[in-house]
DNA sequence: ACTTGAATATCGTGC
DNA sequence: GCACGATGTTCAAGT
């Protein structure tokens, strides 16, 4: 048999079936009505009611109530379950180490334990991610714009590696950067490093182009340019004169299903563009 | 009976009795032998295998496996489940809108159904957060230095509210930046862009309070003055001369547990200090 | 071990 | 409903 299970144990049988369980590397199940307590990187107290513990042979804890996504109370994989009868109740409680932290489940009642050995099933493959949006370009690069060519994935730069480097049908250089979902202003803001430092890399060829790559204001600290801050502080316009270039040396192509109107906002100001793409083509 | 329970049924069986929680609004758990396909924001597909399955009366899906504090494949609350016997196999179908999720568990067989009616227990206390460090603050202002002042908290500025926003014993003013825990260097650059908004705000005063009034300094160990910046934000280029100012119109203070080695450069680079403080009093 | 960045992040809050 | 920030985020990958 893989699984066992106990209805309305006592505390005793309750204790006695969950050590078998974690000797066996089970994954357990238990209702019941309890008390949870926690402390470690944070501290929490959670007063009686009905719960669902689950333990996990890696160590990882999870004590969900009725509501939502995440669990109330947890602790990571890795940590130790350890049983015992206290004051006629039992208790689970779990421990790790780097951090400390200790997470306590005192049962004032079991209801139902459950214990299953798990085989097998770990062949999770995920489907719509950022990587199935790069193969679809790559394979179909007029999807970005007619004449596009794509010669390199990650390639290496100073602000990072970009997701696809490429030129379009004019021969200039274009940054790609891919999102598999909406995306904010931040989104803009990687976009941008990136062609700010394709632009310090290419600089000579910039000047031979003719298109008076940088401005003449702020010539003499050249590599700080403002506009390439990580964050959303962007917000003042008109602080270079370099980015309305109507032929810049680089183009940059935010790759996403949808942009945010501030996102949009950015995105013009840079003189970049917006594909709208989705990482699989829809039905 | 709060609590039902059912070992090996049959899919019929399993289906009547998941039925009955549905309308009962229990939380449920299964186990069984499953296949598990999702399909939404992204898509994926889970061969066969010995996995859990926690139905909640809000909506929420969870399966999980014997490794991860994440669920392998999940459905936030506010989806549907839906239970039927197809092809001889127990299907639970969890689905949402906006954006259309759905989420298929495919039973070969179930070992063990549990459900149980949940009451009461929804009184989680939590510490440690970051609330919890502005509370202490606002409480023990000298705990940042001695003679400072909080005036405001969420104080609005064009780069968003700021923490606690005060005015230190020279009646300087001061933007606090909290974090919880370990900071990187993001933390220096959202200080920053505080710092720089007020210093635009009060552009005007700054002129006039060219006094040499200078911070005695907090006594914890002055950062090394190095200059080996990698300009990879520069964000508060625009306005250089006020930086390097050593009475400057604004002060910024980042609390924190710890910091990182680079964001301690940046907090240098940038004329600002670090407190370290924990949210909660160490024992 | 530390740091960085993505996630089907989730979850609250404010607009 | 959308956008933004915090989370005991978790998690994987790179250094």
């Amino acid at each position: 048999m893989t699984v066992t299970s106990v209805h309305d144990p006592s505390h005793r049988e309750a204790l006695w079936e969950l050590e078998d369980a974690f000797e066996r590397g089970d994954l357990i199940s238990v209702f019941g009505r309890c008390t949870v307590a926690y402390e470690g990187r944070a501290a929490s107290d959670l007063g009686i009611g009905d719960r669902l513990l689950v333990l996990k042979p890696d160590g990882a804890a999870l004590v969900h109530t009725d509501e939502g996504r995440q669990p109330v109370n947890w602790q990571p994989p890795g940590s130790e379950h350890r049983a015992a009868v206290r004051e006629g109740r039992l208790r689970v409680r779990s421990t790790r180490t780097n951090p400390d932290e200790t997470l306590t489940v005192r049962f004032e009642r079991v209801h139902q334990l459950s214990a299953m050995a798990v085989t097998g099933g770990r062949d999770l493959t995920l489907h719509g991610s950022e990587e199935d949006l790069r193969t679809r370009i790559l394979e179909r690069p007029d999807l970005i714009e007619p004449g596009f060519e794509p010669t390199a994935t990650e390639r290496p730069s100073s602000a990072g590696p970009m997701d696809i480097f490429g030129v379009d049908a004019d021969g200039t250089p274009v940054v790609v950067e891919l999102k598999r979902r909406r995306v904010g202003p931040d989104a803009v803001g990687q976009l941008a490093r990136y062609v700010r430092a394709l632009r310090e890399e290419l600089g000579a060829t910039a000047e031979e182009r003719g298109d008076g790559g940088d401005d003449g204001g702020n010539g003499d600290d050249g590599g700080d340019g403002d506009d390439g801050d990580d964050g959303d502080d962007g917000d003042d316009s008109g602080s270079d004169a370099a980015r309305d270039d109507p032929s810049p040396a680089v183009r940059g192509i935010l790759v996403a299903p949808s942009i945010t109107g501030r996102a949009a906002e950015r995105l013009a100001d840079r003189g970049f563009d917006h594909v709208a793409l989705e990482p699989t083509p829809e039905d």
